[in-house]
RNA sequence: GGAGGAAUGGCAGAGUGGUCGAUUGCGGCAGUCUUGAAAACUGUUGAGGGUAACACCUCCGGGGGUUCGAAUCCCUCUUCCUCCGCCA
C-alpha cells in the first residue's frame, strides 16, 4: 500500500511511474489526495469539538468535587450539543477514511527507476544468461514423458485422488524431489538464512499484509468454513511473521527461509504450455524472505540475485535473469528479476525463481517498522524471492540430464539422492 | 466440546469512574566515571493523526454501549492460561 504523504508529495513523479505499468492514475491519485484533505478537515473540526467537550467534562469533575452541584448539571447540557456534531463528525471522517484506503488498496506498487517500460512478458530485459545448452539427440523427451518413462510422478493418481495440477511423485521421483528441498534449504541455511517451518494456512489479516488480498482473492484456496486461505508461496506466512512490529535497527537486516507447497487456484489456463510440471495447483518451493534498512534494500537484493545464481550453477542448468518490465511486474513488487531455466526438449525458458524488492508496500500494510538511529519509527523495506520452485527445476532437470541410458543426477544432488541415475 | 481466569507501552508488570497516556523494572538512547569497555550513577525514552512549530485529538486485545467523564462498568468477538472431555 502506498504512503499518502508521498502521494501527496510526488504525485507527478508516481503518475509517470505509474504509467511504466500502462495505468493511467492520475484520476486515482488525485482522489486520494482529495478523500486525505477531506480526512484532514474533518479531523480538525472533530478534535476541535472534542476538546471542548473535554475541558467541559473536566470542569464539572471539579464542580461535583467542590459540592456545586447545581453548576455541574448546567454545564452538562452545554455538553449535549457538542456530543450531537462529535457523532456526525466521526461519522463523516469513518467515511472519508474509508473511500481513501478503498482507493489505496487498488493501486499497484511505484516501479523502481530501472523498471522498463512494457505491455507484457515480451518486453521484459534479459541482463544474464549463463550455462550451456546440452545437445540432445533426436529421442530427447519432454519431462511429462521421461516422468511416465522412469515412473517419477504419477499425474493421473493426482487427478483421482483431487484434481488436474496435484502431481503424486513416486520413487525416486520423490526422492529427488526431497533432496531438491534439502539441499536449497541447506543452501540457504549456509548463505545465512534462518530456516522456519510455518502454517500452510493464513488468516485474512497475513493475506491483507503481503498484499494477496483483496487484490487476488480469486487465486486463494479459501478454506470458508474457518476463513482460512491455503497459502499461495511461503512469503504470505513468512512475511506475516512480523507484521505489526516495531524493530530496532540492529535487528536488521532479518533473513528467512522456509519450505512450503503453494496452493494456487491459476484457474482459465489449457494447452501445451500447462502440460506436465508447468503449472500447478499444488507445488513445492522454497523461499528466502529478507527484512531490510531501506538503505540496503537494493544491494540485498542483488545479493539475492547472485544467491540465487549459485545455486543454479550448483546444478549446472542453463539459465537467464530478466528484469520485470511494468506491464508484467506484480501488483506489491517495485523491481522483480525472473530467474529462468532451459527446458531443452520444450525449446523454451521456465520461470523458477522470481526475486523482489516490495520497498515500503508491505511493511505499510504489516505495520512494520523499526527505530532508526535517529530513534525515529520507519517502514522497513521486504524482500523475497523462490530459491527455488520445484517443479519447473525437476522438469529442467530430467529433460536437460537425459541421456541413452537415463538421467543423470547433478553431482550436488547426488549425495541427498543416494544415487547418480534414474534408468 | 464443557467450566473458570486473563489480555495494559519494545518486553515484564502496577493501576477498578475525574490532572492516567498511565507507577515501576528491564531494554534503548545520552551523559558522568574509564585508555576503552563492563559495572555503577544521572538524565531521557510509547504509538498514530495534526501543525511551519506549538496547541489539540485518538489509542490500555478488536467492535459496540452506559456516562458530562471509561484502562477501570455493561454487551459481544478474538486470543491466551488452568481444569475436564476427545484425539495424532
Amino acid at each position: 500500500m502506498l504512503q499518502v504523504t508521498e502521494i501527496r508529495e510526488h504525485k507527478e513523479e508516481y503518475i509517470k511511474a505509474l504509467a511504466k505499468r500502462g495505468l493511467d492514475s492520475k484520476a486515482d491519485l488525485e482522489a486520494v489526495i482529495r478523500a486525505d484533505e477531506v480526512r484532514r478537515s474533518t479531523q480538525a473540526e472533530l478534535d476541535e469539538t472534542l476538546s471542548q467537550s473535554n475541558k467541559y467534562s473536566k470542569e464539572i469533575g471539579m464542580l461535583f468535587k467542590n459540592g456545586e452541584v447545581d453548576k455541574a448539571n448546567a454545564m452538562k447540557e452545554k455538553t449535549v450539543e457538542l456530543k450531537e456534531s462529535s457523532k456526525k463528525l466521526q461519522d463523516q471522517l469513518n467515511s472519508a477514511v474509508e473511500e481513501m484506503e478503498q482507493l489505496l488498496h487498488n493501486l499497484p506498487n511505484i516501479p523502481h527507476q530501472s523498471v522498463p517500460a512494457g505491455t507484457d512478458e515480451n518486453d521484459n530485459e534479459v541482463v544474464f544468461e549463463e550455462g550451456d545448452i546440452p545437445v540432445l539427440g533426436e529421442q530427447a523427451l519432454p519431462h511429462w514423458e521421461l516422468a511416465k518413462k522412469y515412473d517419477l510422478i504419477d499425474f493421473e493418481l493426482g487427478v483421482k485422488v483431487t484434481g488436474a495440477g496435484f502431481p503424486v511423485y513416486k520413487g525416486k521421483g520423490a526422492k529427488l524431489q526431497r533432496a531438491l528441498i534439502t539441499y536449497f534449504l541447506d543452501k540457504n541455511t549456509e548463505a545465512g538464512y534462518t530456516e522456519y517451518q510455518v502454517p500452510h494456512m493464513v488468516n485474512e489479516a497475513s493475506g491483507f499484509g503481503t498484499g494477496q488480498l483483496p487484490d487476488k482473492e480469486g487465486q486463494m484456496y479459501h478454506v470458508t468454513g474457518d476463513n482460512l486461505y491455503l497459502i499461495p508461496t511461503a512469503e504470505v506466512p513468512v512475511t506475516n511473521l512480523f507484521r505489526g512490529d516495531l524493530l530496532m535497527h540492529s535487528d536488521l537486516p532479518i533473513t528467512c527461509t522456509g519450505y512450503t507447497p503453494c496452493f494456487r487456484r491459476e484457474a482459465g489456463s489449457y494447452g501445451a504450455h500447462v502440460r506436465g510440471l508447468n503449472r500447478l495447483h499444488q507445488f513445492d518451493k522454497v523461499e528466502i524472505v529478507r527484512i531490510e534498512h531501506p538503505e540496503n534494500s537494493y544491494a540485498a537484493l542483488d545479493g539475492m540475485v547472485e544467491h540465487v545464481k549459485s545455486i543454479l550453477r550448483d546444478l549446472k542448468l542453463p539459465y537467464r535473469i530478466l528484469r520485470l518490465c511494468g506491464g508484467d511486474l506484480g501488483f506489491t513488487s517495485a523491481l522483480t528479476y525472473d530467474f529462468e531455466v532451459f527446458s531443452t526438449a520444450q525449446d523454451r525458458w521456465l520461470e523458477i525463481s522470481s526475486v523482489s524488492n516490495f520497498e515500503t508496500f508491505q511493511a505499510n500494510r504489516l505495520k512494520l517498522r523499526f527505530k532508526d538511529q535517529d530513534g525515529k519509527n520507519q517502514l522497513v523495506h521486504t524482500l523475497n524471492g523462490s530459491a527455488l520452485a520445484l517443479p519447473r527445476v525437476l522438469a529442467g532437470i530430467l529433460e536437460n540430464y537425459q541421456t541413452p541410458d537415463g538421467i543423470r543426477i547433478p553431482d550436488i544432488l547426488v549425495p541427498y539422492c543416494g544415487f547418480d541415475l534414474i534408468s
